[in-house]
DNA sequence: CCGTATTTGTCCGTATGTATG
DNA sequence: ACATACATACGGACAAATACG
């Protein structure tokens, strides 16, 4: 009897194990907003959702709990993460130190590839600022961003901000509106870019951690735009 | 008959669940050498050794393998992770962002509390260098970051450090030696503490990084003076 | 306040995959 | 290269704890 390989009823993927695969797709929904903030997780409908045992479940939800996206209550289940104003405003000032070294580390190993790709980027960015695309420009921010981080080949350093980006998600996800001034934060995107292309570690560093806490600004103050409005 | 609360042979803790129990019995295990690095836990025989099922020594297996401490490899095992050169080197870089934002966090937020605390540590810092005791200026050294990191109040920064220790620990466990220049390190404490006690977020935040990464350039010095001799 | 139902926490059995002689 | 042995990955079932009526 086949006791291994429930073959997957939908968006079949043949990654290393279940709970991993289990884990990237309840990542997804409760990122996405399938599943909405507080509800609770019952195993066992989980488990009949994806076709497979308690187990990999169990484990999945232990994996997402550490990643801080539920919350897991002794003897009571698991909930999906209401994270705070205070919780973002905290990730954004470790965001910011994980910046700076970024800046400093990508500066020391810049390459034509890596200056050509985030000069690509810039220009998507410009273009979707002008269009005011608000969605698209988001987008490509984290990628700006991410192309940094990843350039540097600091896994420790590519993991912890990844882990700040799945929770500003789980943050933002209800919606981020305002006016995002990003005419001021392409010009600080530009810096960055020309700070590495010289080679000046001190500078991408201090470009990219004060970009960082300048978004933390600009966060705010489009939150308390949407409240007066 | 009794399935739950197997009576725990030693060190007995009342903790939250099993695998919570097992996940820092282990740790602390791996941490103190007890287990040797590269070696293979074997699922049955945690089990038998920790009385017991495999689900919860699978469950503290992967939060090991999340916080970096052991390697799974599917369909193999898991294995106590070997820290390289390049590792510590890259987990130094991080630290070096997370000490910045800590410096600037805590100057905005200096309790007497905090700074008494500090000055207390550094003064037992001092005593321990005069004494050259390098195990517990180690162990001081360690307090004093921490205790720093905490005083920001930010919850994902005193993770982030904490996991940054516990790899470091997994590293240099095997003996620091050689010349510390604790003399230096010291004195870098005390302008770090000044700092916090004038409110000057960019000092103490410099301060912190650059004596993150002078402590990273000393552990390499320390490693080259015991390759030689 | 108590009984019942649902869910979690845990244990055990079995098939698959890897390593070894 | 083949067969055997062992460990992992998963599925299923039972007891305790919580929630609800």
């Amino acid at each position: 009897m086949a006791q291994r390989g429930p073959s997957k009823d939908s968006t079949a993927r043949n990654d290393d194990s279940l709970f991993a695969m289990v884990r990237e797709q309840l990542e997804e929904m409760i990122l996405s907003g399938e599943i909405e903030v507080g509800a609770r997780l019952t195993e066992s409908t989980l488990a009949a959702r994806f076709g497979v045992s308690r187990g990999p479940i169990r484990e999945a939800l232990l994996l997402l709990a550490e990643a801080g996206l539920v919350k897991m209550v002794h003897n009571r289940g698991v909930f999906v993460r209401e994270v705070s104003l205070e919780d973002v405003l905290q990730v954004y000032d470790v965001r910011a130190g994980l910046a700076r070294a970024a800046g400093r580390l990508v500066a020391m190993r810049a390459t034509p590839e890596l200056l050509g790709q985030l000069h690509d980027l810039w220009d998507r960015l410009e273009a979707a600022r002008k269009a005011q695309d608000v969605h698209l420009y988001h987008a490509l921010n984290t990628d700006f961003h991410i192309a940094i981080v990843e350039a540097t080949g600091n896994q420790r350093l590519i993991d912890f901000y990844q882990m700040t980006e799945r929770e500003l998600k789980l943050f933002t996800r209800r919606g981020v509106g305002g006016p995002s001034r990003a005419d001021r934060s392409n010009r600080e995107h530009l810096e960055i870019v020309n700070c590495i292309a010289n080679g000046d570690e001190i500078g991408a560093a201090e470009a990219f951690e004060n970009h960082t806490l300048a978004g933390k600004q600009r966060m705010l103050d489009s939150l308390s735009w949407r409240t007066l409005s």
